[in-house]
Formats: C-alpha cells, sequence, structure tokens
DNA sequence: CTGAAAGCGCTTACAG
DNA sequence: CTGAAAGCGCTTACAG
C-alpha cells in the first residue's frame, strides 16, 4: 500500500512536496491545472502523487473555498417512490458538474432546510411539495443560497426557481379526453397543496367548457384515500362514469374500488390518474394519465441550480413543461356511447 | 438580519467570542458542553450566540476532528424503486446520529466507492447487489472504513458487515407454498447475482424435496425480462401450471403475460414473486410474494454502521433477517386440484 | 515560474 | 476554570 504514510494518515500536500522536492504551493497550483507552472515540475509532482496515491482533502479545500460541492435535496416524502424517476435525472446533471447531492426527507425532518443550510450546502432543491416550515426556512435564506423548487408549484418566492410540468394543460387534456369519450358524469379526486389546486380548475374549466358540471371529492396523494373517497363516489345513486384522479397513486385506488364493487374498466367505468408513475404503466394497471416528463423536470431542475451556481444573476423563473397525454386502456367510451 | 456581521459572512467563534468578551477557546467549550466552564461565561456566550444567529461550520469542525458526519449511500440502480423502502429507514437511523447520507448510484457512477472514499465519507453503505467496481473498491479499503451492505449477499468481505434477509428461507417456503397448493410443474425465474443464486437453490431444494424437477430460466430483476422468458415458459406444449419468480417487478412481467395469452390467474397459473414490493400490494398486482422485511434490513444497516463508527471492532458478521411468506391472491391451486 | 506567509473556522493539548 | 498557541489540509494573494 504505496498510499499510506508511516504515520498512518493519508498523503497531503505536504508529503507530495516533500517528495517532489518543491513547495507546498507548488503542489496546490498542480492541483488546480495552473499554467504557470514549469513542465518539468508538473511532472514531478504528479509522479510523486501518483507514487502517494495522494487524493486531495475536498473538506480542507471546502473551508478555504466556502463551497462544499454539495447540494441539499429535500424531497417532501422519501416513502412516495414518486420522486424516484426526478432524483434518477437531477443527480447525473450535478454530477456532471462535481456537485452531490445530501438527501433529507422533509416529511419526517421539518427542520431540513435549515440543517443543510447549516451544512453549508452550495443549494437546496426541493422535490415535491413543500412542507410549510420548509417554505418558510427558504424564506428566510432569502436568496443567499440558490433554492430550486422541482415538481411543485410552491412556494412562488422571488429568490426561488421553479420547474415543474404545465398542472393546468394536463388536467384539462385529461378532462377533455374524458369529454369526447362522451362522458358526462366526471368526478374529480382533488390533490393537495397547490398542484393539487391548479389540476383542479384545469378540470373545472374544461367541464364548464364543454356545459358539464363538475364534481369533486377531496382526497391526497395516496392509494388509500384514492380508496375510500372512489367507493363513495360510486356507491351513489347517480354514480359519475368516470373519474379523473388528481394523481396515479389515487387513480390505482380508484381502479381497486371498481374491482371490489364489480365495476368494468372501463366498460363501467373510465379511470384517468395523473404522473404517469412507472407502475401505472405494468399492463395490469394500464392507466390513462398524464406524462408530466418528471425526468426533465429533474434534470432542468439541476440545470437551473448549477446555472445559479456557476453566477447566473437573472430574475428567478417558473419553467412549466408541457405535459403528455398517455391514453391506456383504463378510459373508454362512455356507458351507451 | 442579526446572523450577518458587517462583512457580510456568517458570525464565527471569533465573532462570538469577541461579542461575549471571551477567548475562542472558550466558545469552543461551550460548543462541546464541556463542564470545565463557569455558569455564568456559558450564559455569556450562549447569549452572543443567540443574538449574532451563530451556527458552527461543520466544514471546519470535520478538518480538525477528520469526519464529515456523513455516510455515503451507493444504491445499484436508482431507477428500480426497490431501494426506496430501505432508505426510509436507514436515513432515520444516521439521522439521529447525526449522520446524513450522500447518495451516489452504483450503475452509472462506477467509481462511486472511490468517489465518496475521497470525499471523506465517515462510512459506506452499499444499498443493493454491488457492481463488481464497487466490490473492487471496497476490498482495496481493506478495512479503513466501514462498509455495511444492506439487502444484497455479496461481497462476503472480511472487512464488510452485511445484513439481508435469509433469501433461502425465503425461496423455499414460496415453493414449498406452491408445492401445497398441489402444483408439480414449478418454473422459476432466476435473478442475477449471489441472491439470484441462492433464491434459486432454495427452490431447488425443495423442488427435490417434493420429488419433483426443477425448471429454470434465467431472467434478471425487470419486469421486461420477466415478460419475455414467461412467454417462452408459457408457450410450451406441457407448461408450468405456477412460476416463482425470483423478484416482483418480474413477476409482474410474468402476470402481463399470463394476460396477453389469455391465461387467467390463478385459475390456470399461479404466480408468485420475492420482495414485497409496494406495488405487489395493489389489489389489480395482489401478487403472492416474499416480504423480505427491508425496512428492518435498512434499520440494521444503519445500526450496524453507527456502532462501527462508535468503536464496535467485533469481527463483521453477517445478519439474515427471516423473510414472511405472503399469501395473496396471484396463487391458489393448481388446476384439477 | 516559484516559495514563504497568512488564513479558512474550528478543536485540541498545554500552560497557568 | 480560562487563554494563547498550534494545527487540521488546503488556497490565495504577495513577494521575488
Amino acid at each position: 500500500m504505496p498510499s499510506e504514510s508511516r504515520s498512518g494518515r493519508p498523503p497531503t500536500i505536504h508529503t507530495v512536496a516533500a517528495r517532489a522536492g518543491v513547495s507546498k504551493s507548488l503542489v496546490s497550483l498542480v492541483l488546480q491545472n495552473s499554467p504557470n507552472v514549469s513542465a518539468q515540475r508538473r511532472e514531478a509532482v504528479l509522479a510523486a502523487m501518483a507514487e502517494l496515491g495522494y487524493r486531495p482533502d475536498p473538506v480542507a479545500r471546502s473551508l478555504v473555498q466556502r463551497r462544499t460541492r454539495t447540494i441539499g435535496v429535500v424531497i417532501d416524502d422519501l416513502s412516495n417512490p414518486w420522486y424516484v424517476d426526478l432524483l434518477h435525472e437531477l443527480r447525473p446533471v450535478l454530477h456532471e458538474h462535481g456537485l452531490r447531492p445530501l438527501l433529507a426527507d422533509g416529511r419526517t425532518e421539518p427542520d431540513a432546510v435549515n440543517a443543510l443550510s447549516d451544512l453549508r450546502v452550495d443549494g437546496i432543491a426541493l422535490v415535491g411539495t413543500p412542507s410549510p416550515s420548509a417554505v418558510a426556512q427558504v424564506n428566510e435564506l432569502a436568496g443567499r443560497l440558490p433554492v430550486v423548487v422541482a415538481g411543485s408549484r410552491e412556494p412562488r418566492l422571488a429568490t426561488v426557481d421553479l420547474v415543474a410540468n404545465d398542472d393546468d394543460a394536463g388536467a384539462r387534456a385529461v378532462t377533455a379526453h374524458l369529454v369526447e369519450l362522451g362522458h358526462r358524469r366526471i368526478a374529480h379526486i382533488v390533490g393537495e397543496g397547490e398542484v393539487g389546486l391548479i389540476r383542479r380548475a384545469g378540470y373545472e374549466a374544461t367541464m364548464h367548457g364543454a356545459g358539464l358540471a363538475p364534481e369533486t371529492a377531496q382526497g391526497d396523494w395516496t392509494e388509500n384515500t384514492g380508496i375510500r373517497v372512489a367507493m363513495d363516489l360510486l356507491r351513489a345513486d347517480d354514480r359519475p362514469t368516470a373519474i379523473f384522479a388528481a394523481n396515479d397513486l389515487a387513480a390505482v385506488g380508484v381502479l381497486t374500488a371498481a374491482d371490489e364493487l364489480g365495476l368494468r374498466v372501463p366498460e363501467d367505468l373510465s379511470v384517468a390518474g395523473y404522473d404517469d408513475d412507472f407502475f401505472s404503466r405494468m399492463r395490469r394497471i394500464a392507466l390513462t394519465t398524464v406524462d408530466p416528463h418528471i425526468t426533465d423536470v429533474g434534470r432542468e431542475a439541476g440545470e437551473v441550480l448549477v446555472a445559479r451556481l456557476s453566477g447566473d444573476t437573472r430574475s428567478t423563473a417558473t419553467r412549466l413543461l408541457r405535459p403528455t397525454l398517455v391514453v391506456r386502456s383504463s378510459t373508454g367510451p362512455a356507458p351507451g356511447h
């Protein structure tokens, strides 16, 4: 093992300098690819580094450079796998720029934003609908740290960039799809937070535009609530012939409720969701839904953060990606059509 | 904003000391709850900290203490949501001990272990089947850093703790369940790596014990391969009446293949998986499977790491949690029983 | 092109 | 109980 000195500690620039017969400063310059180093000395230093297995200590570097090359990622709810696709594209963007995600669960860690800020992260990404405490803490940061919100529509602060999909357009598209299939009684299970409100508004606008009466029931983002709410809706005398749930997890709950009540999908009931979660693609589920291009949201959120870190001082903005309607076999013509 | 000094930089122990009229060392002692500080001075320091909004810089602390309170978490494949439940319990354990997970994707980042080690993480958790390069890098670490493997059965190195479920027992339980249902032709779709081999061995042992001939087909952990392999198996003249797939994702592929071929589940074909992934609980899927208690695996992995960091020097060990058979509606009596 | 010095914000012995 | 000093491993002006 050439990588350890006699002291048992990993080599430092000091060790390298001694080995190469130069000063510590010179080693540092080589480390930073400074052009002001003669080829001969550069070679000597590089050779010494290789022999010793030298790896620069990022902690020391962080201390003097005042940046940790670390991004705090606060995920609203680590147990909801919705964030998986988003993280999948966010991480490589950070990685390309020498940044790493430091994870926190916003749900179980109300102080996450402050904690990450104390840790001197270089920036923060809020993934999913942030908790009120997270919003308050971001507000207090007052732009001292770049913050990007990914996949949510709040908070809309002057100091925060936001990347999401156009929830209004998505909700309109899926509602219009159901209207075109001849459905008149189309219920909507409402989601939480700003995203829930926007999807609901898109649904209502489309219903009104078609001369139909909206019918909403409050839900959340979970499958269980989807089951419960759908049960109530479907047991009514004049039950809807279509249900648009605010997300796929809730829509799967609707499927379950329909199975439970002996209703065939889509013959007796059309079901649509939102998010295009990976399980929605399973043929057993085959859910009509809206693809919010969440991996693109993740990538763009990473790019925004990277740009801010490299000095982009343009005013913060909201970027809305255009979502796509994905028609699968959970929706079909209204009964009698 | 009382938290910033005129210089625009956050307050340091120096600022606090000046404000409280004491030396820097004293501030440091207060920070560490040293008993050797008079109540009066302690109060003065605490008050100064509060007024200034002082937050100790963990970077400086890391440099001198030689630990970053950060754990590198290498997830074999960030796009396979299998790890979600594991992370869900691993993170809180770390958090309770002032540690945070620094994420890496083992699949897209072959150098992840070295990179995290260079970053001076205090320990490493390998989640899922590690890549060969990750194994090699862990081997090179030679115990310089505590490493725990969670949810996999490899590598079995003298320097590595391992927490997983008893894949052999789980595979035996699910196979026995199918045998008891009267199935004679039970095929197994084999998974990858050591875990795949162990589950296969459990299946084969149980088949032999029941006087039945094992029938295996090589798969991987994906749904698509599950579909393809199941198609081949089910199109054969003497098709199996039951298929045990090495994980739930592949089992869902089997369900899809069965639907495609017009086979009813479980009347014509019983299907079982392994992992009890969250989608398996959806009533549309309702997969008979093995619950490996992955959240417990995550928690124990975290506890092992924490123990190592607090000086536990007992020889490394493998902990195998007892898995549980979960019978749902995808399995039933063999045709004719 | 190169080296000696100062400093990043802490902690840790070491004296008193 | 308290303070002055050294040092963690780097980078950053600053002289030559």
